[in-house]
DNA sequence: ATGTATGCAAAACATTTGCACCTGG
DNA sequence: CCAGGTGCAAATGTTTTGCATACAT
């Protein structure tokens, strides 16, 4: 029942957000774009149009229920905010992109922008790379 | 003479090339865009067009003599590759940029991607935050 | 000379916005 | 019913591209 954290979120409860928080919701391994959501509706039979999804992707946003994140090629990628943090490393090949999290590499980033005399509001640290070694199957999402 | 960087780097000596690695050369401290690249030409009085600096950014970085960052705003910046790798700390409010290396974080992300089965090609760490605290005048590239 | 680089303008994208209409509470 | 949300299309901003001309070698 997503209604609740868009009630909560101080969003009136729509179709298209709830639809989009849905898909969201059953994607939580994937870090889509506005243009796959936009797809992933259509799919649904939503007739929703790409500049709500962008809009409401946008509004999410804000809300603290969803995460924007700018990695290379373009378009900005999305994924619900759980809250807790984590940073990303993607598979160049293959598009897969996974979480992790490490407390010596969040410890050593306070401290250096102590140093630095600076005060932390965000950070973003992605690693690129190649999973091949273990199951990277051709392609995931180029076309 | 930069000449040299671009013989080796295989591109032809042309003037929008000389004159476009002499402005990043001049700017090591700043991270432009392409369009202040652009800017910065016309008002030497050069008569280079914005396409000829994407061109040639491009090219740069295919050549390895330039780094492009996706930091947050739209534009990415460009700065000068100096062979060495280093990181970035934002400042939201004044625009300024600035770099820094940390071998326990390098360490880290190595391990962690090894720990994941990835072989790091390449990383992005960005920190965003307030200078504030020693000499953030007003605003810097705003304009 | 001659192949490549450049300038300009138009195209291609990603994202945003204006406006009339529809919908949730 | 009424404010706010949505769809569509047009506007924006950034980066790329096509093509005729100019330049480096």
């Amino acid at each position: 029942m997503e209604s609740k954290d868009l009630r909560r979120a101080g969003l009136k409860v729509t179709l298209p957000r709830v639809k989009i928080l849905d898909i969201l919701e059953n994607n939580v391994d994937l870090h889509m774009t506005a243009e796959q959501v936009y797809r992933s509706l259509l799919d649904s039979g939503e007739d929703i149009g790409l500049a709500t999804v962008y809009r409401v992707l946008t509004q999410f946003e804000a809300a603290g229920l969803v995460k924007r994140h700018n990695f290379e090629g373009g378009s900005a990628v999305f994924e619900l905010d759980d809250g807790g943090h984590h940073d990303h490393i993607v598979c160049l090949e293959c598009g897969r992109v996974e979480e992790f999290v490490d407390e010596v590499i969040e410890d050593r980033q306070k401290a250096i922008a102590d140093s630095l005399g600076y005060k932390i509001s965000d950070h973003s640290l992605i690693l690129y790379g190649s999973c091949s070694r273990h199951e990277c199957p051709h392609k995931a999402g180029d076309d």
